[in-house]
DNA sequence: TTGTACGCGTTATCAT
DNA sequence: ATGATAACGCGTACAA
């Protein structure tokens, strides 16, 4: 009776196989094999089996089955940013994606500080494997989980260590062949608006523009720093507008262009008549007919696909060694320049 | 040899409990109590355990951990529309919260038709709890592990079943205060943009702004479809201007609302002077400079907080009859009215 | 304070 | 084709 209390007052555990064979009148290893494909097993038995387990709710319980296999099909997905567009647009697509091959993405925001506990704790889980999304705190996970056996892969920023593949895009060729349209074009007077210094992407992408005026003997005339968000991109933009004049205005992402956009707008700075204005990663939004951004595509779709071609590859070969595949972006004319 | 080859080809386990007690010296069970919090053990011994297991990169297994408490820390999200921008917001806090908890939010797609699959297969694991955001094909879902016995907690639509929590916003009454501002403003001529039908949140905003209007003694001039989305707020947008003489736009959210304000501005319609727009969420955009949208609030900390209670109350005890959770929205007056 | 032994739910192996 | 049994890694009741 006591122990009659107990039972109600937690929550009631699981169906388990057990009690289904039970309930089947047949053996436990029955039940299981009625869930394994392709054991043996009397196609009747395994039908009434079948039956009685849906009317009882039951399910492998997939935490004892990994146990036993050694997979638990679980993967951790760390994003470095949760609050930037490309970033989560990313995401969704990884977690259709990992969905679909019955992967399951264990999701966790990077962001803040409170990371380093959080990171600790989901490494008890015997994750297949640990995708990096972006961000910069990541160097205390990667040592830690990589000394566990976990495989890592990185994307959208490269992580020199062993059993870390990683999935980039090429930056630099990026923002030059934008830089590239907009001297063919004609412009001279350039400004650069880029993202926080502690991204190797960032000053990849400023490269790029550095290179292009540099082979064109144009110089660069002003630069600011966007943070990688509107509201930062607003105020880059503001200010380099008005101290400066400017032809053409290169910035680090989409986020940050559409800022300078809007800045642009508001200083009655005509785009693209008096000033071309492009942007990174070609996000949703910059299809938007308010912005109809010129852009570089960050290809989203393709970057996932590598990154789950390189996960499966790696599953299926744990003592593969790493690699790294690198995207090529490519420049998407719109009607800002 | 054959034994040896095997375990190079295979992916090497993780280190165990066992290891770390050999290469410490100590028993097992020593190993165990040193990993958890308030057990009996000799002071030094566990901080020499620690040391070791850090060396070694031990973490206990928490997929075993839970096979013996019955609690595996792990929570479904599921998410009715990862394209949506407050959806998205919304998993994304919800998702920081979850962490903060050491519970780990196992994303799921629900948008695409792929999706049944994936449900059978994630509910193999022995979840926490189940979380979903909006949607609108989960029924399947909801018997489903209501038959298992998870808990389920549901954002964004109501569902009425045992064992569902709800947290819900009063959507009628955001869309009131919305028109009762237009109408006090000296708004006549009403326009409205709904959401998709099978959304009870559409049915409901739309009767907020009907309340409003017959109280007023006022007709509703027009309305339409947007499909909640930018693109369709356009287009519905588009039609109805050209087609009415407009001073009013309700719009049944945010994504909606900057399509229409987009529209009004290539139609050269001026906003707020000829026309006042407004939306439904107060997603992170409306608050950008070159929409500056006045719209109705649907907290997301506030509702996320009570998810999250609500979570913690049902875990605490499983056995406590569901509830609902009725948030309030609150208009917010930026630049469009 | 410490070690032994059991159970959590599953699958694979081994007899039958 | 089927049932008993071992093993996966852990926490803990129990005995020492």
């Amino acid at each position: 009776m006591s122990d009659e209390r107990k039972r109600t007052a937690q929550r009631p555990r699981r169906v388990t196989a057990q009690t289904v064979a039970e309930a089947a009148g047949v053996s436990r290893s029955a039940v299981s094999r009625a869930f394994t494909p392709g054991a043996y097993l009397d196609a009747g038995k395994r039908k009434k089996i079948h039956e009685i387990a849906a009317s009882m709710g039951y399910q492998p319980n997939a935490l004892a089955a990994g146990l036993k296999d050694g997979r638990s099909h679980l993967v951790a997905v760390f994003v470095g940013n949760m609050r930037s567009a490309y970033d989560t647009e990313f995401v969704m697509v990884l977690v259709g994606r990992l969905n679909a091959l019955n992967k399951w993405p264990i999701l966790i925001d990077g962001g803040d500080g409170s990371t380093k506990q959080a990171i600790q704790q989901v490494l008890r889980y015997p994750l297949d494997a640990l995708i990096l999304r972006g961000g910069s705190m990541q160097n205390e996970l990667v040592t830690q989980s990589s000394k566990i056996g976990i495989p890592m892969i990185s994307s959208g920023r490269i992580v020199e260590a062993k059993g870390v593949d990683n999935v980039c895009c090429r930056n630099a060729k990026g923002t030059r062949l934008a830089a590239e349209v907009l001297v063919d074009a004609g412009r001279r007077r350039f400004g650069y608006i880029g993202g926080p210094e502690q991204f190797s992407s960032s000053a990849d992408r400023r490269q790029g523009v550095v290179d292009v005026l540099t082979h064109a003997g144009l110089p660069l005339i002003a630069e600011a720093t966007g943070e990688f968000t509107v509201e930062a991109g607003f105020r880059a933009a503001t200010t380099l507008l008005q101290e400066n004049t400017l032809d053409a205005l290169v910035c680090a992402n989409d986020a940050t262009a559409i800022g300078a956009l809007t800045a642009a707008r508001e200083l009655g700075v005509a785009v693209p008549g008096a000033l071309s204005i492009v942007g990174f990663d070609d996000i949703d939004m910059a299809r938007w007919p308010t912005f109809d951004l010129s852009t570089v595509c960050n290809p989203i779709y393709e970057t996932v696909e590598r990154v789950i071609w390189l996960l499966e590859r790696r599953l299926a070969n744990p003592a593969k060694p790493s690699e790294t595949i690198l995207i090529d972006p490519y420049f998407v004319p719109r009607g800002t320049h």
